[in-house]
DNA sequence: AAATTAAATAAACAGTGTTCATTATATTTG
DNA sequence: CAAATATAATGAACACTGTTTATTTAATTT
């Protein structure tokens, strides 16, 4: 049945332009100026076909996420390759960052947005991949903490501690706020508050 | 002229009305369910009259956003009586997070919106009252870590730090994550890396 | 009472997400 | 090949959003 089959490519196919009609408006106008009827302009198809091939826009918004974590995944592959557990925090850190201020959309997409995700009973699935890198910290801390004879700390516990951080660092910084604190000196801050923070935590 | 005098009462109050059905309405619906129609149904004027006494809803918002900073304020007056830089700092951090979990809608417009305040140009006056509050912090900061005798670091460096780990904190707590990282038990995990995070800095 | 000033509004514009009955296009059957 | 059926696409509507402008209503002054 090359037929059937040739109609799901198809299927798909319209399905993958959608998702990149969708994500080119992203990159251009941000999440305020995507919506389904731009996406459905750009594509040439009426808005109502967009809702054929999606629930709704967070499923499309949803999808976008997971773009944007594979996205970052590869921004973080030389973090990964370091052997050193300590020294892999630290550069998992700085790439952290260094996503964050280079695509606030996709940022925002990924870890600020809860219209992706509504119901906290899919949250475990919806997220998975947001999931797996905590987990993958997780495991780093803990092996950071054995080599520097850290005991009494729960590895999720500091893994948190260091998430909080330089998340609540791209926000001030997305958000305005570090231009506030001291103009034009957002991106020095930054780096300055990461390395305070990496020094207090791996004191020394 | 008591004429004019009442005439410009009047003006005073009617916004006074638009204010208290903005904050009405934001308490109840939130940010997402505010808009300026609903405020003049609640008032029973017109969507046209609001922008007789506010140049756009972005102004509503930063009005908000200092109401916001009022309340948060009386959240954090015990917390400043403290004596103790160290401890005052410790206060102040759970406070901060205290409010933040409690009142997410008023935390949004005063720390994660970039609505009520557009211009870069304008928002050292716009946001005068959280720069007053990171001052406030950064002072403390100076106080504690002359006590501690921790010298070559800068207080407004460790100020944003401590920013950064709340700040993040509360939006991961705001967005589900931390639900997703651990079910139930967010509260807890704020506690834990709250704590953590402030020995970790004025190590023991 | 008439003229002037100030306040409030109705209506429109250009958007938004979403739904549904209708139309157009393929595919399958007689 | 034509008719019946299944699939895909859409136009139009609904209920919203912020904002502007010409018009009407109300209050004040002459």
């Amino acid at each position: 049945m090359g037929l059937a089959e040739r109609k799901e490519r198809e299927k798909a196919e319209l399905r993958e332009l959608i998702l990149d009609a969708a994500k080119r408006i992203l990159l251009k106008s941000g999440q305020e100026g995507l919506s389904i009827r731009k996406i459905a302009n750009t594509i040439e198809y009426s808005p109502a076909t967009i809702y054929l091939y999606f629930k709704d826009k967070d499923e499309i918004l949803h999808e976008l996420m997971e773009m944007g974590f594979t996205l970052m995944n590869k921004f973080m592959t030389k973090a990964y390759e370091e052997k050193d557990a300590v020294k892999r925090i630290y550069l998992i850190g700085k790439a952290y960052v260094e996503f964050g201020l280079e695509h606030k959309d996709w940022y925002d997409l990924m870890f600020n947005s809860d219209k992706p995700m509504k119901h906290i009973e899919k949250c475990m699935e919806d997220w998975d991949a947001g999931m797996a890198m905590f987990n993958y910290l997780a495991s780093t801390c803990k092996e950071a903490m054995l080599s520097l004879q850290m005991h009494a700390l729960e590895e999720r516990i500091l893994a948190l501690q260091l998430w909080s951080c330089v998340h609540g660092l791209v926000n001030l910084a997305h958000t305005e706020r570090l231009e506030i604190v001291e103009r034009n000196q957002t991106k020095e801050l930054v780096s300055k508050t990461l390395d305070t923070m990496f020094l207090s935590i791996f004191h020394k």
